[in-house]
DNA sequence: ATGCTTGCAAACCCTTTGCAGGCAT
DNA sequence: ATGCCTGCAAAGGGTTTGCAAGCAT
């Protein structure tokens, strides 16, 4: 349930590339071989990510980078509106490139880890006049809903839990 | 904007602080005075703490107790039921205790750190509709909204702040 | 040549845990 | 007396930072 058909071209993911080399060279910053790497791998990812599972993945692909790094990267890309960041649970602190300024909210299964995303019309206005009448000047929010998904309850079992008699 | 008319009386108090040591006496814990002492500020705080805002509070009214115990104690609470956790930012833990069930959401300043709370039942119902869509079985969420109160923009400071000419 | 970037390791912050002594039961 | 609790200090996990070498400009 994510964007309406994935599969990121790789025309998509180069032009991505070419705007944040843009921003780099606009900003005085240098275009390393780190910066492009750690950058495409996120833009071919189209999803949720680690400072840690990226680590992970560029390692797989011979591409070891150290994890400072990559939160130096990381960081530069907040900066340059590329990326968001996300609380979805305490310890771990997710990102996520958000093409063309698409906003949406998020559901996490609780047996799974699974993230799914939506856009509600209703709720984003409802919260622009929710912060009006407190007198913020609303500049962001976060929305995520917990709960479990189907998997769980279909097939008995799930990526990372069985279904039990005596569910905690 | 919190509850009602805030003013927890001392009887409130004292009839929380029985309810948590019943919890502790039906679980088989033992009820001490770090227990006891940790609860009794958390129910007449009536609002939003971190373990380090909680240990320094204490140590002010010289109830000094390790950092290590609160961590024990919240997590007792928690499971109690008379705690609820929040992820407002990346780096801090804030809990809440939240009487009688009540629900709510958060208004955070990005300016000075105030939080404000709210309710809006057309939001909780249409998150339901959402997770049904979903095909997820909600248990719970967690929707703050991020701005900045009127304090900063009406006196031009505020307890973090200063307004400048280049706002980042 | 200049100085921003990187990688390493150490430092940090918050949280958890092992252990021995203390206390509620 | 029993064994749960506490406090201390150490360990842990994630993130940041100082520094010297490396690389884009």
């Amino acid at each position: 349930m994510g964007r309406v058909s994935s599969s990121e071209s790789n025309v998509d993911v180069h032009r991505q590339l070419a705007a944040f080399s843009n921003y780099l060279k606009r900003k005085g910053l240098k275009i390393t071989n780190q910066r492009l790497l750690v950058a495409e791998k996120i833009f071919s990812l189209q999803s949720h990510f680690t400072v840690d599972t990226l680590a992970e993945e560029l390692k797989e692909r011979r591409n070891e980078i150290s994890r400072a790094t990559i939160y130096r990267i990381v960081t530069v890309m907040v900066e340059a509106g590329l990326l968001t960041e996300h609380n979805f649970g305490q310890n771990a602190r997710y990102f996520e490139y958000i093409p063309r300024q698409e906003h949406h909210d998020h559901i996490i299964c609780n047996d799974c880890g699974r993230i799914d995303e939506f856009v509600h019309d209703g709720i984003e206005q409802i919260q622009l006049q929710i912060a009006e009448q407190h007198g913020y000047d609303l500049s962001e929010h976060s929305l995520n809903l917990y709960g479990s998904c189907q998997e769980l309850r279909k097939k008995g079992t799930c990526s990372r839990r069985v279904v039990r008699e005596n569910r905690v």
